[in-house]
RNA sequence: UGGGGUGUCGCCAAGUGGCAAGGCAGCGGGUUUUGAUCCCGCCAUUCGCAGGUUCGAAUCCUGCCACCCCAGCCA
């Protein structure tokens, strides 16, 4: 997996900018407006950020753009950081605050007053709407564009001073209200709004917009690169337009990327609202969200989703990458981290009918590499294998145990079936089979050997469990695309499995230690659930399955 | 009908005038006490379309076509 050499134009430009030799290192900064839980789209916006100041030897910042206090809380930019360092960065000193700028910020404001480059508007919301003029038609210029500097300014403080009510008057840039592009048809700078901040309380009854606060932020932080989403692109002239008519320390550039799309999932902060709200789904942490605290919950690991990022690439084209190149890097992580273990899911009862006694087994704790070590595994007369890897006749290509045929327990003896019970419904409730002796570890002596390998679970000694298997939430590969959201879920998303049996050893299991079920798939121990009294585990993805036989 | 973008294999994506990387998916085969992993092989005479420039074009020019974004006192 060698993606770090790959480039994009990023890359490409960031190294020529340095090349240039007008900046001596880069600075870039992850900046999410605390009003929402973290999603993929964010882990992928999170990578570049962080990984470009890594790749180049400089720094990135987490910076809260707090400019709208009335959607923001505490909440989120506690979540936020939470979610940042589970992915594995660290951002460079402290968390900083659009917020904490509010006072240079007015002072800026100020300076285009006095500048002829900013005025008071009057026009209430709808107003100015229709001086906006359309997509195909010029706007025309407020009523109020021609006040003076003087008045302006006077205007400006009292609005500062809390004289009015909220939404009565704007700031607003002069530029061009017949521009074609909308955003530089005078775009509002400051609005009223006497709401109270989570971070500066009372302080301030005017709240900058974010087209007046970005760039400058930037420019305070001494950040090189402002790397944000496409939707952003025609926000630049005006980015730009604010820090060449500003006394800013620093001139910052924005680069737009294409965001973040991946099949069957969704970010719309709105839809999954709904999910939790109805109860689809458990919570903003529910293993089926694609909220980073839910793919943390699901057992994705961190570097994964690095991994995953890095190896979809960064370009400027529309894209939904296919979810099975994230599961691809879940599987490929988890196969190298996660220690081996035995849990059978849909238990059907087995009896060796020639052992009597327990025995303890020691089973290797990852096949491919040895420092995992081993631990012991109970093997006792009574046990459980899947209901799955029995039946009573089969062809040559099932490869499990069959009535009169061989398999291997994983890590223990190749046994015999010899014939087994049926329930009233006609299903197969017990099997019975034999220990082929001196099988441990070695060929059987007759030279018959085994069809297969199957897992199983000491009856006697194994533990109750609950296991959570979770499919995709959507039906859709598009699921974005669709209004009601409540028409494209999977019904299957998740399915409990409240009598599984898992082996002793898992119940110590740690909250989030992932294992592999060998010959199922990767399972972790539920966050908040799991106990060693009441082991939960959650199912985090299976294991690629080629075999081809539709009847399983 | 305005402005800004994007179009390279089923899905991502390198490529920046010298003769189409890589990953995912898929398909063959080998190893295997996980039908996993691992290993080996196959998978774009062609880069949205049509012209043009050039010894030579995915890369340059012209014209079309398709899709995405923009009319919050959201970010």
């Amino acid at each position: 997996m060698s993606t770090e050499a790959r480039s994009n134009f990023l890359k490409t430009q960031i190294q020529s900018d340095l090349d240039a030799g007008e900046l001596s290192h880069l600075v870039t900064r992850f900046p999410p407006e605390p009003n929402g839980f973290l999603h993929l789209g964010h882990a992928k916006s999170i990578t570049v950020n962080f990984e470009l100041a890594k790749q180049f030897g400089g720094r990135c910042h987490l910076r809260f753009d707090d400019t709208n206090p009335e959607k923001e809380s505490q909440i989120f930019i506690d979540a936020i950081q939470e979610d940042v360092r589970w992915l594995g960065y660290q951002w460079d000193g402290e968390v900083r605050y659009a917020s904490s700028y509010f006072q240079q910020l007015y002072d800026w404001a100020l300076h285009l007053i006095d500048e002829g480059n900013a005025y008071v508007c009057d026009l209430s919301a709808d107003e100015a709407r229709e001086y906006r003029g359309s997509l195909v038609e010029a706007g025309r210029d407020s009523p109020h564009r021609t006040r003076s500097v003087a008045e302006n300014r006077d205007l400006f403080e009292r609005m500062r001073a809390g004289e009015y009510p909220d939404g009565s008057r704007v700031l607003r840039a002069k530029i061009d209200m017949a521009s074609p592009n909308i955003n530089l048809r005078d775009p509002i700078l400051y609005r009223i709004r006497k709401a109270h901040h989570h971070q500066t309380g009372d302080a301030w009854p005017i709240y900058p917009t974010y087209d007046f606060a970005h760039g400058q932020e930037d420019a305070i932080e001494g950040v090189t690169h402002s790397i944000c989403t496409l939707e952003f692109e025609d926000h630049r002239p005006l980015y730009d337009w604010f820090i060449e008519h500003l006394p800013v320390p620093s001139r910052p550039r924005q680069i737009e990327f294409a965001r973040l799309n991946t099949s069957y999932t969704m970010t719309s902060k709105r839809k999954l609202k709904q999910l939790v709200d109805f109860e689809v789904v458990e919570g903003w942490d529910d293993p089926r969200m694609p909220t980073i605290a839910g793919l943390r919950r699901r057992g994705y690991p961190p570097a994964a989703i690095r991994h995953f990022c890095e190896e979809v690439g960064t370009s400027r084209s529309d894209s939904i990458v296919d979810v099975a190149m994230l599961e691809s890097a879940v599987r490929n992580q988890l196969n190298i981290e996660a220690p081996r273990a035995m849990a059978v899911l849909n238990p059907l009862p087995l009896t060796i009918t020639n052992r009597e006694a327990a025995e303890v087994l020691a089973v290797a704790n990852h096949p491919g590499d040895e420092s995992m070590g081993t631990r012991s595994v109970p093997f006792t007369p009574e046990l459980y294998i899947d209901a799955a890897d029995f039946r009573e006749e089969a062809n040559k290509k099932y490869k499990r145990l069959v009535i009169g045929k061989r398999v291997r327990l994983r890590g223990g003896y190749i046994i015999e079936a010899d014939r087994c019970d049926h329930n009233s419904a006609g299903e197969v409730s017990h099997v019975y089979a034999r220990v082929i002796e001196g099988t441990l570890g070695e060929d059987p002596p007759d030279g018959i050997k085994a069809k297969g390998v199957i897992h199983w679970v000491s009856a006697t000694a194994g533990l109750s469990a609950e296991i959570r298997c979770y499919d995709r939430l959507f039906t859709d590969p598009n699921p974005g695309k669709t209004e009601d959201v409540m028409t494209v879920l999977n019904s299957q998303s998740l399915v409990r499995l409240e009598h599984a049996v898992i082996e002793p050893v898992l119940a110590t299991a740690a909250a989030e230690a992932i294992y592999q079920f060998e010959r199922e798939g990767y399972f972790v121990a539920d966050r908040y659930d799991h106990s060693s009294d009441r082991p939960v585990f959650n199912m985090t993805i299976g294991l690629r399955d080629t075999w081809s036989d539709p009847h399983g």
